[in-house]
RNA sequence: GCCCCGGUAGUGUAGAGGCCUAUCAUCCAGGCCUGUCGAGCCUGGGACUCGGGUUCAAAUCCCGGCUGGGGCGCCA
């Protein structure tokens, strides 16, 4: 391809092997340092940064007094002259014969990289907030998390799907929905793509992902929830039992990491994170035996209840301290605590094939093995009392030939978040959808 | 949805009825400086969330609004 664009090139790529070479560069001017007749720049561009130098005399006087107009955030392209100099930060520095601004900044920055700003004032300024290289380090470490699972996934004879976003009966109930208006109907948007996937398996596709998004309705005041979020939503048939999908979601884990450990080495340094990888197997815990342990650890439960929070917490913490590990599988939920499309273990009705993945004692997703034979469909469907109706678009298909499946929708963003020991969710996508904030 | 806590220059803070003409850092403007490293030094600029109330006196106490955070529920 014919070079394209005002540049020659990166900032990163300006070597002292350049020495004297004439480049183009284009960037932010992120600081601006003035020593009477010396004056640096340092310019930032997507790949790091590269230090201007002017001193008096050697640099046209129109250049160098022309510096001093300039500010900071500026997007300035400099023309100039690479040279190899011991003194400047990377052994190398530019010394300009001409700056041109392409645009400038209103007086005072609303953000200042100095001062730590609360969230909900980075949030509101977040397109300067991710010009910190720090926060934009987070997403470059989350495109390595989904490009690893997504590649690993087609290698293991995944194809990728997309279902519907809007969808046009409020799918599972529990969580809230968002209702749109649609021509003269009301739908909902999706909460998880969970049934359609089904759906895909019922008509023969054995192995898919669906990577998107998902809403949930719940004005959730918690640094773990958002309004919008992504998954990674796996669904595989024939599978022996809900253990099948435990092993393609350890997989698709245990990838992730070793990616992000392996290439994303200067993101990790700028967060100053060092990734663990986890050891295989990952521990499964199964109810009852999990209110046995919460008990030991001095936390009483009801025959029938899931995971709350402290639950979370306190598994979290024994599997930390039994097993040395920061994942780990829950299996066996009780089906009270479930939605009706989960399959029960038969001759134990009371406990399903639910499988949670937890990671630092946190839920990263939710899944297991699904019902496919349609009388245990219509039956489960009638004890959580749904009207038979309403989901007899998705129950009908399984009257003609669905095998045993299994699937899970691992969240993105609370991948991210544990990874990196964000404190808050709201980090780990760039414009967060959250009960107060639906702007920027 | 329930409960708890907060809101002071652009940003982050100090402040606990009169010591507030409001602290400090950063920021912005101007000045000095030939090797800086998100420089340093000097001068200047910039704020009490809004509306009521209590009091001789309110950033400070009380009530309400707006707004943000956290805990729980629910969940990815």
């Amino acid at each position: 391809m014919d070079k394209i664009g005002l540049r020659t090139h990166y900032a990163k790529e300006i070597k002292p092997e350049l020495d004297s070479e004439e480049v183009v560069v284009g960037g932010w001017l992120r600081s601006i340092r003035e020593h009477g007749r010396l004056k640096f720049l340092v310019l930032e561009d997507k790949s790091g940064s590269i230090q201007i130098t002017a001193k008096r005399g050697d640099v046209s006087d129109s250049v160098f007094e022309n510096i001093s107009s300039l500010g900071k955030e500026w997007v300035i392209l400099v023309r100039g002259k690479v040279k190899k100099n011991s003194e400047a930060p990377k052994g190398v520095e530019i010394v300009p014969t001409g700056i041109d601004v392409l645009s400038e900044t209103a007086d005072t920055l609303p953000l200042d990289f100095k001062v730590k700003a609360e969230l909900d004032t980075r949030l509101d300024w977040r397109v300067l907030d991710l010009r910190d290289p720090k926060n934009a380090a987070i997403f470059k470490v989350q495109s390595k998390l989904i490009e690893e699972m997504t590649d690993r996934l087609r290698m293991m004879g995944f194809i990728q799907v997309f279902t519907p976003c809007l969808i046009g009966a409020a799918s599972e109930g529990g969580a809230d929905v968002f209702s749109v208006a649609y021509f003269d109907k009301r739908a909902y948007l999706r909460q998880d793509p969970q049934l359609h996937r089904e759906l895909l398996i019922a008509a023969g596709f054995d192995k898919i992902f669906d990577l998107g998004p998902s809403w949930r309705a719940e004005p959730s005041h918690t640094p773990r929830h958002l309004c919008e979020h992504r998954g990674c939503a796996v669904e595989l048939s024939f599978i022996r039992d809900e253990t099948d999908t435990i092993k393609i979601e350890e997989e698709l884990v245990v990838s992730a990491l070793q990616g992000v450990k392996k290439d994303c080495r200067e993101e990790l340094e700028l967060l100053e994170k060092d990734i663990k990888i986890p050891r295989r197997p990952f521990p499964e815990l199964r109810f009852p035996e999990v209110y046995d342990i919460l008990e030991e650890m001095g936390k009483k439960n009801r025959l029938g209840e899931g995971l709350d929070r402290e639950g979370e917490r306190l598994l979290g913490k024994w599997v930390e301290e039994k097993y040395k590990h920061e994942f780990c599988f829950v299996n066996r939920f009780p089906f009270e605590s479930k939605p009706f499309y989960v399959m029960r273990v038969d001759e134990e009705p009371q406990w399903a094939r639910s499988v949670d993945l937890m990671f630092k004692g946190l839920e990263l997703s939710s899944g297991g093995q699904r019902e496919h034979r349609y009388d245990k469909i219509i039956k489960q469907a009638k004890e959580k009392n749904l009207a038979l109706k309403n989901i007899e678009w998705f129950t009908k298909f399984f009257k003609y030939g669905v095998p045993p499946m299994g699937g899970f929708n691992l969240g993105i963003e609370r991948l991210t978040q544990k990874l990196l020991d964000l404190e808050n969710i709201r980090e780990a996508t760039p414009f967060p959808r959250a009960p107060e904030r639906l702007l920027p």
